[in-house]
Order: structure tokens, then C-alpha cells, then sequence
DNA sequence: GGCCGAATCGTAAACGTTTCCACGGAACAC
DNA sequence: GTGTTCCGTGGAAACGTTTACGATTCGGCC
């Protein structure tokens, strides 16, 4: 005898009135719903995640689909370990678990979700590395599975979408730098399909322009997310006749790479050229010391979590109705590696 | 009509036929299974996952616990990327699925496992973080969960385990250092139940008293196992009298903080003060070139995840039986952080 | 022709849970 | 005493799948 039959046998009751104690339903007397917590206590009882999703169509659990093995993601595997402590606890206090489910860099993304979400593994997903045309987005959607991405997408079918602020980025990094002296200053770009900060160029242009600074495309580096790609801007940029005075890399990992390319050549951040970057672990033991977008991957993950939440009918006390389009705001804390005044 | 139903429907034969074609079983004509694959692909048909795992007790996933917010983990959140990219590989080519169980900071490690292993969530587990003395690997063994743990612990069930070569790595680094005339050579250790690496601490101490150098717990830093550990690592170092000559971080993240607190001091990697540390995306980048052990993450997932199959009754092919105990070997790659002799 | 075995396939039970429905009894109003 | 309501409980159906078992067909062989 298993499950809910040994309880509901060493109780000498039947299994419905276990189930129905267990489950905080009212029509049931309070004495019984004592005695059931008791034994269900006693005997170690947890209900099969099985047959419980079998009969009420729901998993209680949430997908935080992710990709490894690309470079895709080295815009800084740490930033994930936060951001999860974050989403997991805020879906704990709902009753949901948090399943995360790696698809490895041999298979393709969306069959993987396809089979994901065909096997009724979950009930809600958050997909991660959105690409600007992404056809994840458009299946889920279609399917009505709620779920929420992480970063935008020109593939908009009016889906919920949570992004960092890149346009508040752009625009403080760039009036903190012109206020300086700088106009010639050099930003990363996405090479590939993936969204990583494509908003943050067009802002990039607009807050130029704005100043009546001339937008030159020689100062957009076309190179790879990670250190490797901080390493090579170094690279291209000491070896420029008309080089830039500053750089913004909006990106957690780069200016690693960055610093290091910068220092062989004999450029000094925060004396010979300006950095601003985006906070990490490891950037905090730059020196100089980087300036740099603070933010807490756990808040963040919480409010991941509550915005998933509030697309989830299921959820009434958080459910918002339609869509969530959530901006995430950055805060500019202030290092050494842009800490000089041009031309003075 | 849904699942299984609607094929049977679209070809006008039964369910049962349906899934004895699906799952390759042979009391099932060609022809017809030809034709059950076309429908399945056509219809978009994914068997679901409760009612499988309800009717054959399995669930064909695969759980890796690990363990969010926490210094525990600090060990290198990149670190984590890298080994689900090969162990999910694995699985996949065995019918099988990973999924990342986070724990958050806020829950206990032991209900959260329990939890997990009682609602039949997985068919086995990868348990990360292990401590000294860890009561997951006792609830694992006596409930015949298939089970591996990345670490070696105390609490010895003659359980399976996977660790990295600590032995090898404290022999060949102290053999290199005193080599060159090192002999005060100061370490890590870790401050918690943690087991990070106490392995390493003893096999050091039995290398050097083997090389009749004398042990001095002076040497021994009991510091979190983060940056910021390597950076008070740094400020101690600095502020001895009687300062080591080399230190060694077996740790993939400690050396970023502790080279940021050795250049404050004035104390250059490689020309004042031997520095040796484990292979990482960002410690690629220190300058000067960080001397370390190298390590494959994805090669480790892979054999991780083999070592794992290795213990479950269920995959016959790969079934060895009883425990499996495997030590990863690292190697050794120079670079310019230990690139001096003393006293010459 | 009758019988047997092999090859295919349909039927139905089973997995563990939730939940609808019905039933019995108590309480209450008439 | 009868009818009505309400509460607590048991029984059974249902979720979607796999699989043991039985049924059917067919060919071959005596």
C-alpha cells in the first residue's frame, strides 16, 4: 500500500477525505483535517507530482528555459544563479517550483521547447536569450502558454517581455561621458540574431544626434558577448588612428576582457581612456575600479517572477489581465575608469 | 479528443497500437508504424509526461540540485553553465532529461530534497555543494534514489561521488613551488561544514612534511570562497611579517579578488609573490597570465552524467553496479603568475 | 478440414490523485 | 412526524499513458 492509500488506510477513512484535507478544502471537519496532517506527518506522505498533474492538468511548476554551451549566454552565467534565487523564491510563496531546463548546445531551441511544452512539463516558462526574430515566441503565444521573455524581440505578438533599461542606460552613460568633453565614444554591438542590447544602439544613435554629435559606425564593435569580444574591442581600438576617448559596454563579462587587452596596449582606463560597464561579481575586482550599472540579480528575479505571475490566469490575486511589459531600471554608481575631464 | 486519442482517431486504430508503435515495440506491423510516425509528427503529438511517468513509474528526468544565493556556490557560478552543457548531452542521447532544481537561500536543503525525491519528481539526482557532513547523501542511500554527489563528504554511505583531482593538483603545485625554492606556500581553506576542497588542505599538508618542509597553520586562510575571500586573502598576506612566497587557489573565482588586493599592496603576481589557481573564463583574463589548472566544464559534465548512469539499475548498458568513485584529473598550464625563482 | 503458431491488433486494467456526486445523519422549521 | 437544509463522508469517475492479455487473422502443416 503507497501513497495516499497507506494514510487514508492507517486512518481507517477514505482517500477522497485525505485528499480533500490536504488540499485545505472546507468540507471536511476540522477534527479529521487534525488527524490527517498528523499521519500524513508521521508517514512522510507528499502526493505524487504524477498522478496530481494527471487529474488537474497543472505540473505547479515553472520552465526557466535556458541555453548552454553558446556564447549566447556568456553575457554572464553568474547573472543566472541570482536571478534564480530570486524567481524561486518569490514562486515558493505561490506553491510553484522552479524546474530549470538547460538545452544544450547540440540541440536545436525550438524543438526542445516544443518538447518541453507537448509533454505538459510545466505551467508557465520564462525563456531566456530571446533573439530578435524568435520563433519561440510566436509558438508560445500561439499555444497560450503562459510565459514571459527575458529581453525584447522585433518578433512582437504583443507578449509579455521583461528587459533591463538600455535606453536609460544609453542616455545617462552618454550625458555623463559628453558632460566630460567626450564625443567620440565606442559601444559594443550584438553580431549575431541575439537581441543582447540591440535597444541600447538605437538609443546609443538617438542620444548622439540629440547632442549634435555625429554617429560614426566605425565606433560600433561588432564582436562576441563575452571576454573574448572585450579583449578583441581593446585590440581594434588601440590600433585605430582616430581612436575613441571612451567606451560603454553594457554587458557583464566584457570589460574583463576589456581591461586586460587595454593594458597591454598601454592604455590606462580611467587616465588614457574612458570605460563605463555593467556590475558583476568579478568587474567589482577591476582596478581602477570600474563605473559601472549596479544591479541586484535577485530583485530582479523577483520581479521576473511577479510579472510571469501576472500573466498567469491561474493566479488571480497577481493576475494583470493582458500584457506585461516590464523595464528594469539601472542605477550608475560612479568607479575610476572614466574619472578624467577631456582636453583639460 | 487529445494525446494519444487523436492519432489513434486520425489513422481509425487503437490508442494501445499507437504507443506500442511509438515506443518501438515489436508486436506491431512495419507498415503501420510508419504510418503512426507520419500522424505523430504531422499532429505535433509529444507523449504527455504525467500520464507516462504515472503508468510506468518513471519520470526520465534527471534532477541537478543545486543551491542559489548562497557563498557556497561562489566556487564559480560559471562553473555550473559549462557541466549542465555536458550532462544534459548525455541524458539527451539516453532518452533522458536534465532539469535544475534551484534551492533557494530562503529554504532548507534537506526539505527541498525531500520534497523533490517524494513527489517522484526525477529518477535520479546530481547533488552539488556537498557538505562534510551532508544528510542528503544518508536520506539518498536509504531511499535507494539513484544518486551521485559532486564533492566527497564525511558522511561516507559508500555512496557514488565525483570530485576533482585535489590530490594531484595540491602534489603538483607544491612540487613546482618548492621546485623554485618555495617554501612558504600559503593556501585556502574552507571556513564552513562546506567541503570545497578539504582534501586539497590535507594532501598539502602531506606534501610538504614528504619534502620535510615545515606545516604552518599561519598559512592557511579560512576565508569565504568568493572574491572577496581572495581579496582578504590579499590584505592578510600583505600585512604579514613574515609574508608566504607562493599561494595556491583551488577555486575558479578567488584569484580575480585576490590579484585585485595584491596590486594594492604593490605586490606584483609572478615577481614578488607566486600565485597559482584553477582555470576560468574570467581568470583567463587576469594580468599578469594567471598559472593554472585547466578544466574542460563540459568533458566534466559528460563524465558526470555517465558516472551517474553508471548507478542506475534502469540503464543496463552503462549498470556497473555497485558505487562509483571517480577523481577528475586537472592539468597544469603555465602561465606568468608563478614564472620566477626565489632567491636568485 | 482441422489444428497450431506467429503476427497484429484491440480491450481493459492500472498508475495516484482530485473532485463530482450521492448518501446518511443531524439539526432545524413547520 | 415530515420535510428541508447543511455538514461530513465514501464511492467512483476521470486525467493520459503503458502493457498484460485476449482476440482475430492468416498461413502452413498434418
Amino acid at each position: 500500500m503507497k501513497g495516499i492509500r497507506r494514510v487514508a488506510q492507517h486512518l481507517d477513512i477514505s482517500i477522497g477525505t485525505v485528499s480533500r484535507a490536504l488540499n485545505g478544502r472546507r468540507d471536511v471537519s476540522e477534527s479529521t483535517r487534525q488527524r490527517v496532517l498528523e499521519a500524513a506527518a508521521e508517514l512522510g506522505y507528499v502526493p505524487n507530482q504524477s498522478g496530481r498533474a494527471l487529474r488537474q492538468g497543472t505540473t505547479k511548476s515553472i520552465g526557466f528555459m535556458m541555453q548552454t554551451g553558446r556564447d549566447i549566454n556568456s553575457e554572464g552565467d553568474s547573472f543566472f544563479m541570482g536571478v534564480f534565487d530570486g524567481v524561486q523564491a518569490v514562486l515558493r510563496r505561490h506553491g510553484l517550483d522552479l524546474v530549470v531546463l538547460p538545452c544544450s548546445s547540440e540541440e536545436d531551441p525550438d524543438a526542445f521547447l516544443h518538447r518541453v511544452v507537448a509533454r505538459g512539463f510545466v505551467d508557465g516558462l520564462i525563456i531566456s536569450a530571446t533573439r530578435r526574430h524568435d520563433h519561440r515566441i510566436e509558438y508560445l503565444s500561439q499555444q497560450h502558454i503562459p510565459f514571459i521573455a527575458l529581453g525584447r524581440s522585433l518578433s512582437d505578438a504583443g507578449h509579455p517581455w521583461f528587459d533591463l533599461d538600455f535606453e536609460g542606460m544609453a542616455e545617462t552613460a552618454i550625458d555623463r561621458l559628453t558632460a566630460k568633453g567626450h564625443t567620440r565614444i565606442g559601444i559594443f554591438a550584438p553580431q549575431s540574431d541575439v537581441n543582447l542590447g540591440y535597444v541600447f544602439t538605437g538609443q546609443y544613435e538617438k542620444s548622439l544626434t540629440s547632442r549634435d554629435i555625429a554617429y560614426d559606425p566605425a565606433l560600433v564593435f561588432r564582436v562576441p558577448p563575452n571576454e573574448a569580444g572585450g579583449y578583441a574591442i581593446a585590440r581594434q581600438v588601440a590600433a585605430m588612428p582616430n581612436r575613441p576617448t571612451a567606451i560603454i559596454l553594457i554587458n557583464q563579462v566584457m570589460s574583463i576582457g576589456l581591461y586586460r587587452g587595454l593594458l597591454e596596449a598601454g592604455l590606462w582606463p580611467g587616465r588614457d581612456i574612458a570605460v563605463i560597464g555593467q556590475d558583476s561579481q568579478h568587474a567589482h575586482y577591476l582596478s581602477p575600479r570600474l563605473t559601472c550599472f549596479r544591479l541586484s540579480l535577485r530583485d530582479l528575479g523577483i520581479a521576473l517572477a511577479e510579472s510571469l505571475l501576472a500573466v498567469m490566469p491561474a493566479f488571480k490575486d497577481h493576475y494583470l489581465g493582458g500584457v506585461v511589459r516590464r523595464i528594469w531600471p539601472m542605477e550608475l554608481v560612479s568607479g575610476e575608469s572614466d574619472s578624467f575631464q577631456l582636453g583639460g
